[in-house]
DNA sequence: GGAACAATACCTGATAAAATGTATTTTTTA
DNA sequence: TAAAAAATACATTTTATCAGGTATTGTTCC
């Protein structure tokens, strides 16, 4: 008896669900048990049925793709969870695969190129569709666009102030004037024509500028 | 004539640079043209010198793996960089990936793991040795560690107050008083004991609790 | 049908941040 | 070594946040 990877399918087309299925049924040892057009079902299925591997859309109703995926490996790590959708972007991709994706696959790709994520997903690779790896391995410079950098003060002071610090905690920890840490703060919101630290912090974090 | 790929490593370990270019002197297709210890001198090199592949550490003095990817990926995209330390952590790994990164592999990887990953991640793969695939496709359950999400309200006052706005102008946004968002805003630092909206800002984008 | 949670709203005092303007010293870099 | 950038510091006014307590009305889920 051959072992088949129980697989499940999440669209919310009905049309891309028979697409895939399609062309996975002549992989022979994927056998597709399931198919759903909402992350909320899938959640109550496998709790009570064994599931070797998911292929999702990201963009689905009600719970997004990224969610659905986390809420997954953590009751079910073993799941190889395949994410899918029609067009990417760099920072969704790599935040799917931040929490549990085993891979991504544009919905453009060939059916070769599905065939070979699948079964190296399965094999414990985590898989990119060309396109998406074209997306990862060469950035656009937008995604590494050269923002002026904080100073090493700058930088310090950024810091303290996401780890909730308030002025004057800062003035301390750093052996300098209340007045000093002020003017560095409004340096830094002007530098970005920030409004607030709360921006600033979203924005740091966002591009990678704190740590 | 063969085409070799220039290939540069940066290590702050002379030991370690030795290593892996002993481990690299038999593939027929890599040819070792430098090995720095800094990622500064590194920089000044490809400015005048092709550069094809690079090897690098990710914990460097002065400037670290991250942020030396970024920088080259910036002007130079299509040179591959592969990054490599002895421990792993998930969040750095796919920080690496994130600025640019073409693969990641542990020191201790096997001379096959080197080997196959550096001719995939040529070949325009993502790579990542043996190790570092575990570490990803199974995240602890540390990693995705089940905190007490934010209610649809909670996450819409949150995401405004990431985007820098004032207590006043989400009560206008969201048509609610602004007492309302008061109240809300001070449940959401509480349900995570936060001081204030900077540290709570820092908190929920760490933990992808935002968008 | 009742408990638990979520969303709404109000009040107030203390504290902190934001906006604005200025200025000196130190360090880096062209 | 001169110019530029960074770090330091002071003063004040206006505005916003934080922390405390309280309460009513929907929702959702056993």
């Amino acid at each position: 008896m051959i072992m088949k990877y129980k697989t499940v399918i999440v669209d919310d087309h009905p049309i891309v669900i028979s697409g895939i299925s399609g062309l996975l049924s002549d992989l022979e040892n994927i056998e597709i048990v399931e198919k759903f057009e909402s992350g909320i079902v899938l959640l109550d299925y496998i709790e009570d049925n064994k599931v070797d591997l998911i292929l999702m859309d990201i963009f689905l109703p009600v719970i997004n793709g990224v969610d659905l995926c986390k809420t997954i490996k953590q009751k079910h790590p073993k799941i190889v969870i395949i994410g899918m959708s029609s067009q990417s972007e760099r920072s969704l991709v790599m935040q799917f695969i931040q929490n549990g994706g085993n891979g991504y696959i544009l919905k453009n790709a060939s059916f070769d190129e599905f065939k070979e994520c699948i079964y190296k997903a399965i094999d414990g690779e985590i898989v990119f569709s060309e396109e998406v790896k074209t997306i990862i391995s060469q950035p656009l410079s937008e995604d590494l666009e050269r923002i002026p950098g904080l100073s090493r003060r700058e930088r310090d002071i950024a810091l303290l102030l996401s780890q909730g610090k308030s002025t004057q905690e800062i003035a301390d920890d750093l052996f300098l004037s209340f007045l000093t840490v002020q003017t560095h703060r409004r340096n830094i919101l002007q530098k970005y024509k920030m409004k607030n630290v709360a921006e600033l912090i979203a924005f740091l974090l966002k591009n990678n500028m704190l740590n």
